[in-house]
DNA sequence: TTCAATTTGACCGACTAACGGTCAAAAATT
DNA sequence: AATTTTTGACCGTTAGTCGGTCAAATTGAA
């Protein structure tokens, strides 16, 4: 037997070399050849680890996406009510230390929407589907304890998606910069007419 | 002087032509060599109206958001009250009639996401912004007239851009199924909160 | 008025550079 | 020696360019 390389954390070691120049660039503007380059491996390799250029993005979303679910764990925790627990999962959008994220989830949306049968899809139908079970189990619990009226839970679904919404239309237009005001300004509403008060 | 061709037409004719094969094939499966066949014309012509292959899509873009926004407007009028016209207007994001618009909208916000530096989003930055006063006009309208209470203008913005929010997602993860349920409900659900009873 | 010379814009497709992806051979490891 | 892993030269394809062709329009001399 020859030596065994770890393959999956391989392939995790090669996505993440490619942020930096992802990141700075944008995938279409960076071959297969300077991706390699930037991994220190031969262009071949890559495709031993990928199928193809786009999968270095989807890989790279999905590390990214794990690390900041334990980050967001640990945050809500630390939160009191409903209103500042949504609050922080909606930093997603605007949060400066999500900011790498943000910019490869973008890169990412814009080619699942360009590969609409890609079976890399997958992975992201089930992460965006705990991802909103999360959210709408915070809204659960607040109707739970009383604090919210139970009608809120008729719009999670679409608060939830407002961030993606907000985020695409602030991205394709250039209006990113007071995104966070929006978003908040919306929370506050919705919580506002939906708490219940003492 | 030799013939002078109307080029702002010629290039709404080709861009037409060629929605056919990119509604079929989708425009990374086409190639420019095919899109020219499609529209009768040579390689070289192409590229005499379009800047990039991308071009194409942002051209039918508008011709087909221009096309939408008349209808819409003809089909608003037809309608009373103000959830009703609500509801017209997210028609964009599910009804049968505007499949090829979405269709094109997708492969738009893609490139768009992509080419963040582009200058042809400035049209559709201008576009989006014409279309959200509207949007937000129906709303002040229904506050005017006493039907709604005043705190809905505050997620004016956030329910504009649901429609893109529950569109995008849906497209990613495959489930644009339920999509007119989703809106509706969500559009109910504030309204049924909003409006004042007699 | 006629018509040939001239000018001009529209059109084109052969060409080029560059890229994504493949594969046979080499290197590395045990 | 056997087997896994790595590699970069190679290949086919494609977006975009560019020099040239052509037909219509204009000019102006006869």
């Amino acid at each position: 037997m020859a030596i065994i390389v770890d393959k999956v954390q391989k392939k995790k070691d090669i996505a993440l070399a490619c942020k930096k120049p992802i990141l700075k660039k944008g995938l279409h503007n960076l071959t297969v050849a300077q991706m390699a380059q930037s991994a220190n491996v031969g262009k071949g390799t890559m495709y031993e680890y990928f199928r193809s250029k786009e999968e270095v993005v989807f890989e790279l979303a999905l590390i990214l996406m794990q690390e900041h679910s334990q980050i967001l764990q640990n945050a809500i925790l630390t939160k009191k009510t409903t209103r500042e627990k949504i609050k922080e999962f909606s930093n997603f959008f605007y949060n400066a230390k999500y900011y790498e994220l943000r910019e490869i989830y973008k890169q990412f949306v814009a080619l699942a929407l360009l590969h609409p049968k890609d079976e890399m899809l997958e992975f992201h139908a089930k992460s965006t589907e705990r991802y909103f079970k999360w959210f709408e189990s915070l809204l659960q619990e607040g109707v739970n304890s009383g604090d919210l009226h139970s009608n809120i839970l008729a719009l999670s679904e679409g608060m939830f998606c407002i961030g993606d919404g907000l985020f695409i239309q602030s991205s394709v237009t250039n209006t990113l910069n007071n995104l966070q005001e929006k978003m908040e300004n919306y929370i506050d509403t919705i919580f506002d007419i939906m708490e219940i008060k003492q």
